[in-house]
DNA sequence: GAGTTTGAAACT
DNA sequence: CAGTTTCAAACTC
């Protein structure tokens, strides 16, 4: 109870409301399903799916006139042009709305979560939780590596693992690319939490305030995943559009509840003023972005549908910038910078998307991993882009996907600067995001020959992209049960699938979410990720041979003849070894042999440290390929287990209550002997839902403040985000209380 | 590319 | 919950 991180923690108001609260709140947003929770708003029927930039450009409606700000609020109206897009407009505005505060700490942190707070703002109400403001600026602030010094003071480990290596690595141009990756991975899933409870679409329907617990949940994530304050003391390169964008978002606190301003003030006290400036500085490269592409519609598009990663990209590109000396802003700045950018700045817009399919960027598709920095970046976004197209599609209901995938295809588009720079990383990328399969994405001189899908997939498996681009082959199931790849992956299926009578598309979106929600409701684990990860910096190598397989891999294989030396087996797929809630019989897996009762722990970790983080890379397993491996990943150690930013994942999370018992134990002798004696509790159960799954340990995650905290995040976060069941268990909530 | 094997998913 | 069927990926030739 007298950890830092404890005390930072409870200073979090809006942890608070999360007991009281629905504990699937969090995810509340995936349940899109419901035609109402996406109606669009009434101001926004051109661009009903992005449902944030419109709320804002709702702002100086309903707002300004709070603020006294309705003058500067038609001027920016009439500087913006009558073709942009509507996000557009929200873009001009902002940067024309000027504020002046008395705090400017105050201000600049209120400001920096501008994407974030579009997710927790209703278009209808302009109602923003200042809490969430707070924290999504903490999480920003985090993005960028701003957290205030009163938070590096903390000595979590579990801080230490997730960004003693990044403060290490920025000293080091070099490394801090991986790292940058990582932490930006890291901060990605946990949008991805946050994306879960975007209350955009709840608020158009009851208003409820229910983002406290979001708030909490991202001050947990933003607490615990402080990186080093050592940016902090970065001059960031600010031009006046940061400003402009600060201020505005500061504008936006007093339009939301007042009444939370207290909670604000005091999450401003814990971030520094210095990480406000930092996390500005964030914003600038939003904002510079938007500058140099507001004459593309695509890409503004694009940007925002790509919300997810926009701190995760603020973050990198940042480390970047510093690494290079080159201002984010100028055109030398690498075409990782720019993806990030696009990823960056997208957030506003498709943050909800992101989220509207739970298992996206859970599932094998996040495996992957580039084992060089730019090729992680680009690959993460690729994966992203995708899996944000799925959400999207799936929540429609913010717009007219059902009928209208083009705006799909034109985000989908790659930047010109992002081609201009790779041309064939960019085309690959193409082939990757090139998600909406009868809409061509193509068409602008990119062919995505359906009979060169395997080529194309072989290529994909050469580059480790092969998760990225789920392809499927399904004949009967309509690509609407888990044995489509593609629908497992949360992913709509694309041209490249070779699927017949494919329901898995956004125009089924309906059936989709229908059969999706059918699916969780017998198993409620059926999208998440197989295959648990833990961290993978190389000061978690202990982490990782401690960390049995059974931690990794939430269901056991029955194999029976494979031996679990094949794909057919999930363990030995998903690269881990098999563990005690495998039935397999003779197993033979050479990342961790369950025989008798005994595990043998193999290769995992090996493997683990050399793989570059690609399930694809499996074919070439276990060890056999070192040397490839090494030429493909300088570094693989850091990369080998992408998943590092999982300790914080719902997953985890999830499965928590299940661990409590007998995993400490079993991992503590475990962790001593490098085999898995087994535990008198072991589960030997195929029942999603039996599985014993434990976790990979920090001696953070035992510590008082952990105990205490992940009590919240148990709370806050269903045991694994789900499309349909998270209204209901909120509902039920509801009842309940 | 066709056919077989395999094990997860789905069904009863 | 166990047994069976269905299914599509993985694999082999």
């Amino acid at each position: 109870m007298d950890s830092p991180v404890f005390n930072y923690i409870s200073t979090l108001s809006p942890i608070k409301p999360f007991s009281l609260g629905h504990s699937t709140q969090p995810f509340h947003l995936l349940n899109f399903s419901s035609p109402q929770a996406f109606k669009t708003p009434p101001t926004c029927p051109r661009e009903p799916k992005f449902p944030r930039p419109l709320h804002v450009s709702e702002v100086p409606k309903n707002n300004f006139s709070q603020n006294g700000s309705e003058g500067k609020n038609a001027e920016a109206s009439s500087a913006i042009e009558p073709t942009d897009l509507h996000t557009e407009k929200v873009d001009k505005i902002d940067s024309s709305v000027t504020v002046s505060t008395a705090d400017e700490s105050s201000k600049l942190v209120s400001g920096i979560p501008r994407s974030m707070k579009y997710e927790c703002n209703s278009p209808e109400n302009n109602v923003v939780n200042s809490d969430v403001v707070k924290t999504h600026s903490e999480f920003n602030v985090a993005g960028t590596e701003l957290f205030p010094a009163k938070v590096k003071q903390d000595n979590s480990k579990e801080a230490d693992c997730s960004f003693g290596n990044e403060m290490g690595l920025l000293a080091n141009p070099m490394a801090q690319n991986k790292e940058v990756c990582e932490w930006e991975k890291f901060v990605c899933e946990a949008s991805d939490m946050s994306n879960y409870h975007s209350p955009t679409e709840e608020n158009y329907q009851d208003g409820s305030d229910d983002r406290n617990t979001d708030s909490g949940m991202l001050s947990f994530v933003a607490t615990v995943l402080q990186p080093p304050s050592e940016h902090i003391n970065d001059p960031p390169k600010l031009d006046p559009d940061c400003h402009i964008i600060s201020e505005n978002r500061h504008m936006d606190v007093p339009m939301n509840k007042q009444g939370e301003m207290g909670n604000l003030n005091e999450r401003n006290q814990v971030t520094t003023g210095d990480a406000s400036v930092l996390a500005e500085e964030v914003v600038h490269y939003s904002r510079t972005e938007i500058g140099d592409k507001s004459g593309s519609q695509q890409q503004q598009t694009t940007r925002r549908r790509c919300l997810v990663y926009e701190m995760p990209g603020s973050h990198y590109r940042k480390l970047l910038a510093d690494s290079t000396g080159n201002s984010p802003t100028k055109p030398a700045a690498s075409s990782s910078i720019l993806n990030d950018k696009c990823l960056m700045v997208s957030r506003p817009g498709g943050n909800k998307f992101s989220s509207a399919l739970p298992g996206i960027g859970l599932h094998l598709n996040t495996l992957t991993a580039g084992a060089k920095d730019k090729i992680i970046v680009k690959r993460q976004t690729l994966t992203c882009r995708r899996q944000l197209i799925s959400s999207q599609c799936t929540t429609s209901a913010i717009g007219s996907l059902n009928s209208d995938t083009k705006p799909i295809t034109t985000q989908i588009n790659p930047t010109p600067n992002v081609v201009k720079r790779e041309p064939e990383e960019q085309k690959e990328e193409v082939q990757v995001s090139g998600d909406v399969s009868e809409n061509s994405i193509y068409g602008e001189g990119i062919e995505f020959p359906q009979n060169s899908f395997k080529k194309k997939r072989r290529k994909a498996e050469i580059i480790g992209e092969a998760d990225s681009c789920k392809r499927c082959n399904c004949k009967r199931s309509k690509c609407l049960k888990l044995y489509c790849e593609c629908f497992a992956a949360g992913l709509y299926c694309v041209e490249p699938c070779n699927c017949q009578d494919c329901f898995n598309k956004p125009v089924h979106e309906e059936t989709v979410l229908e059969t999706r929600r059918q699916i969780e409701s017998r198993n409620p684990l059926a999208f998440a990720p197989k295959v648990i990860r833990c961290s993978g910096t190389p000061n978690n190598e202990e982490e990782l041979i401690k960390t049995p397989a059974s931690a990794r891999h939430k269901r056991g294989c029955n194999c029976k003849k494979s031996g679990c030396l094949k794909k057919y087996c999930e363990c030995f797929q998903g690269g881990v070894g098999c563990s005690f809630g495998c039935r397999c019989e003779g197993c033979k897996n050479t990342f961790g042999r369950k025989e008798g009762t005994e595990i043998i722990l193999y290769q995992e970790t090996r493997f683990l440290q050399r793989n570059a983080s690609d399930v694809s890379s499996l074919n070439d397993l276990p060890i056999t390929n070192e040397e490839d491996h090494d030429q493909e990943t300088p570094e693989p150690s850091m990369n080998a287990r992408q998943p590092v930013r999982q300790p914080f994942h719902f997953d985890q999370a999830a499965f928590e209550e299940d661990i409590k018992i007998g995993a400490q134990e079993d991992d503590a002798s475990e962790a001593l002997t490098g085999e898995y004696s087994l535990p008198t509790t072991c589960v030997k159960s195929a029942s999603p839902n039996c599985k014993r799954i434990s976790y990979p340990h920090c001696d953070f995650e035992t510590s008082p403040a952990w105990r205490s905290c992940r009590k919240l995040i148990l709370r806050s976060i269903s045991s694994f985000p789900t499309f349909t069941a998270e209204k209901e268990s909120t509902q039920l909530h509801g009842k309940l209380q």
